[in-house]
DNA sequence: TATTGTTATACTCTATAACTATA
DNA sequence: TATAGTTATAGAGTATAACAATA
């Protein structure tokens, strides 16, 4: 499809797109197919980012703002929703009674790795096309720009 | 990175992410691009949706909630504050005096072409450190899942 | 004084249900 | 009756600015 010509003529369809189209479509792509998954569990992208971060981590608010990338107040009005749904809770800190520590509950837990699960079988779905070669190759690239982006951005890794 | 034996370890960090993770990563680092840039002209990715899908049809509200996966009702309220901002406009259509086309004002075409041209100029840089052939790669891959999701979903193309 | 987090406020964005007007 | 679009309403999500409490 995409050839070293690579300039794109006017009748330049779906069936052509650049680099430049093509993750930006795939990136809409990528985040309808979370945001069905998400519904059907009464879940928006957010809560599901949300949850998906604390599964392997127990944040502060600020840190949990830094990686949602969202002002600290948001993430009060974020953890309160999915605290009233009983997905998470603040936990004291010791030694510091201004900070709280952000974490799942069991059913927080539970959700969330179904959640992952759906998504997973979906995108295996979507990329049953690929031969298995194609899908390495294909997750080499974006690792590849994830890492450059995070390095580019002075994030540590 | 990926290789064909393929399992993740325990310690699996982001250097060695399988496809689901590595779109699903690729996919907020995309909508987190588009919404800086968007920012930066006080758009949110929404509105800069809007104005893109905009830049070629001038669908009536009901096409334009099909395009953007929205109810009517939300479109209704999208293109109001769209139209507020002098980006859009609705045109009465000549023989069905209840229906409307919406259709870009020069101001938001002029908009829409910027944007479109900074997140452009911004995936350069992000694939800068590709080769070309990785980007055609890259873009030949991206192709072929929006391709096989609208055939999987029976649209046209 | 600096840091952590919340509150007050005002938007945007979204959906559901009911509605108007036209076909 | 069916279709195109809007309105009413309610809630999620977001930012800015001001605040409280603790360090």
């Amino acid at each position: 499809m995409a050839t070293t010509a690579g300039r794109p003529s006017a009748t330049a369809s779906v069936s052509d797109l650049g680099v430049v189209d093509g993750l930006v479509q795939l990136s809409f792509l990528i985040q309808s197919l979370l945001g069905r998954v998400a519904a059907e569990h009464d879940l928006s992208i957010v809560q599901t980012r949300l949850i998906g971060v604390l599964r392997d981590r127990e944040p502060g608010m600020l840190e949990l703002a830094r990686l949602l990338e969202l002002e600290k107040s948001s993430v009060t009005g974020l953890v309160d929703r999915a605290e009233r749904r009983g997905l998470v809770q603040r936990l004291p800190v010791t030694g510091n009674r201004r900070a709280v520590h952000v974490a799942l509950t069991p059913h927080g837990h539970a959700l969330a790795r179904t959640v992952a699960d759906e998504v997973g079988a979906r995108i295996a779905a979507l990329t049953s096309g690929l031969s298995q070669s194609q899908r390495n190759h294909l997750a080499d690239l974006a690792t590849r720009l994830i890492l450059d982006d995070a390095a580019g951005r002075g994030l540590p890794f």
